[in-house]
DNA sequence: ACCATCTATACGGATATACATATACTGCAT
DNA sequence: ATGCAGTATATGTATATCCGTATAGATGGT
């Protein structure tokens, strides 16, 4: 179960937080896609993936040859809120990752029937972004 | 100005942590009261009080001999969204350092006009008392 | 089979953090 | 001045965390 301690533990890094943040603007990316907009080595954002999974922050789905993350369906009220009050705490000081990934060409593709993305978290963008 | 990253450093501590979630259901707390109240040695409490107030997570109060904390009266909306989800997060948990904080004797005194804090009802202040 | 891509993990080093103990500082009372 | 209570900090140590590099596994295309 989620705590406190766990999820304080989980988001103490920027890395993670980023990774975060990116997954409250969209339903879910693959590594390779938070590799660029994060302008990070792929084994360090996959180790930093990897804790946040462990952590039931984060929940993965495998397709084919990419690993799709999402943010965990069963984080409890409290700690969206957390997540939630942190992405208005950072503001646009992320911006830059998210323009980072819209401007990313070949994208893998996500499909409803595919991946069953069908649900979509109800959270507010950051400022002047549109999706 | 506080950032997610200060505050996230500050509150991965459970030390830290009960000491905020304390001061959010008391208006002041002197050192010697959270000593107790957590049961932790007097040097780690101060350590880590000296960490939130450089965080400006805390704000002191020096009174003669005491040193008196508060939640800092310029915490963002966003970081006091944060601080309490996860009041929320810990519900029951921190229930025993509450017990053990309101079964003290021998508190401190508050007095209105000299530290202008709203007296929590529930504190029935000593004049003058040492421990 | 071979290769390229995507992802995960193991390893060693560097940095950061928490701890207990000891000590110093301050204000108040005798 | 002396002592004591409340608080803060310095020190050394142990542990945890983060990093980059190297490597391994898994998948899809040729």
């Amino acid at each position: 179960m989620m705590t406190p301690d766990t999820l304080f533990k989980s988001l103490v890094d920027e890395t993670r937080r980023r990774c975060v943040v990116l997954l409250t603007q969209e339903v879910e990316l693959c590594v390779c896609e938070l590799v660029s907009a994060l302008e990070q080595i792929q084994p360090k954002v996959s180790r930093h993936l990897a804790i946040l999974r462990k952590d039931k922050v984060l929940q993965e789905r495998k397709a084919g040859q990419w690993v799709f993350y999402r943010l965990h369906p069963e984080l409890p009220a409290w700690a969206m809120t957390i997540i939630q009050a942190m992405v208005q705490g950072v503001k646009e000081d992320y911006r830059a990752d998210w323009d980072r990934l819209q401007s990313l060409s070949d994208r893998p593709g996500r499909c409803a029937t595919e991946c069953g993305c069908t649900i979509v978290p109800s959270l507010q963008p950051l400022p002047g972004q549109s999706r």
